[in-house]
RNA sequence: GGAGGGGUUCCCGAGCGGUCAAAGGGAACAGACUGUAAAUCUGUCGGCGAUGCCUUCGAAGGUUCGAAUCCUUCCCCCUCCA
């Protein structure tokens, strides 16, 4: 039996993934979200999902699997993605991963070591040891136990240097040795992935008119909501762009000016971090993200060997 | 008109005679990245034939061995009094 087919369409924000993806989905295609925010319910107008009626139109997973007061991560997804595209495939259908976070669609790909997931208990503990004694008494532990991990990581580089510690603690092998097992796919099969690319300063632009959007269509509103729901702890917890900002507005700390201005800072400031991410750590197909929308669907298709 | 405060490298902002191409922050650019990834972290950041040289601290003069730092004049900005 043939290896079933797994397609992706990453790309940074702003890149045009959605659209091109809804054009896709349909006809044996269902779309699977990879994307770390999309994958909260309550958070809508910021995030850029597919509207309700493209969610309708056509099979789509991953999309509100997780409330507010829930943590995804990559393991979470990988092993989410791997269940959503085996019942895919299952009913002979192809999954197509649509998002913007690389480390997601590689943990699917490629698989993740099988390092136990975080534990919020031991991480708070360790973040109050890098606050009393210091970050690089953290990384001279981590040196003690795990040379290898120790040196390859900044001292500085707390959030890692508490999971090479934590994992340790956890399974008494150091992260390295993990690391050094082989792999399995969190989803296995062939993967065609493709790589929606658009030159930087267009890109500002486009998240310049996106930023605009969300503010003018229910941004404002949906975290109005939130805080009337008193969620805002949960608001704040997700760290997301556009809702922190939303939430200092509708706090009256932030003049709306400043708080578009900021959200589109952070949004291109992101999408840097994202290309150099898909640059150097992603194998796929790059297609330019110009042309009309027609173009940029049947490039995409090709590209996916549609 | 009078009294003060200020003009610093892309931006904010420290410096107030030498150790200053000039702290710190921001932006930008480049990079790392296996369970927080919309996260976390790093490097570079005036120019060059580069263990040194050249041009920068509103402008022009001056003092000094030596000035972003002191003096003079001028041009802008802000606050207060009138």
């Amino acid at each position: 039996m043939a290896s079933p087919t797994v397609l992706a369409l990453v790309g940074a924000t702003a890149t045009g993934k959605t659209d091109v993806a809804e054009a896709l989905a349909g006809a044996g295609i269902e779309i699977v979200c990879a994307d770390s925010r999309q994958v909260f319910r309550e958070l809508v107008a910021g995030t850029g999902k597919p509207s309700r009626a493209a969610l309708a139109a056509a099979p789509h997973h991953l999309f509100d699997a997780l409330s507010l007061e829930q943590r995804p991560s990559a393991g979470w997804f990988a092993r989410a993605a791997g269940e959503a595209c085996a019942a895919i495939h299952a009913r002979g259908a192809v999954p197509l991963l649509v998002g913007g976070s690389g480390l997601y669609v590689n943990a699917a790909r490629y698989g993740l070591a099988e390092t136990p997931p975080h534990d919020a208990a031991a991480r708070e503990r360790l973040r109050g040891e890098a606050r009393t004694r210091g970050a690089a008494a953290l990384h001279a532990d981590l040196a003690r136990v795990d040379p290898a991990t120790a040196a390859r990581l900044d001292p500085r580089d707390t959030q890692r240097v508490a999971r090479a510690l934590e994992v340790h603690a956890a399974t008494g092998k150091p992260l390295s040795w993990w690391h050094a097992q082989p792999r399995r796919p969190a989803v296995p099969g062939t993967w065609r992935v493709v790589e929606l690319t658009c030159p930087a300063h267009e890109l500002r632009a486009r998240i310049g008119e996106r930023t605009r959007r969300m503010f003018e269509s229910g941004l404002i509103e949906e975290t109005q909501a939130l805080l009337d729901e008193g969620r805002e702890g949960a608001l704040r917890a997700v760290s997301a762009i556009g809702y922190d900002e939303a939430l200092e507005l509708v706090r009256g700390r932030l003049a709306r000016a400043a708080a578009e201005a900021q959200t589109w800072l952070r949004t291109v400031q992101l999408a840097k971090r994202q290309r150099t991410w898909f640059r150097h750590q992603l194998e796929a197909t790059r297609v330019p993200a110009h042309g009309t929308p027609d173009e940029l669907v049947t490039r995409v298709r090709e590209a996916l060997g549609l």
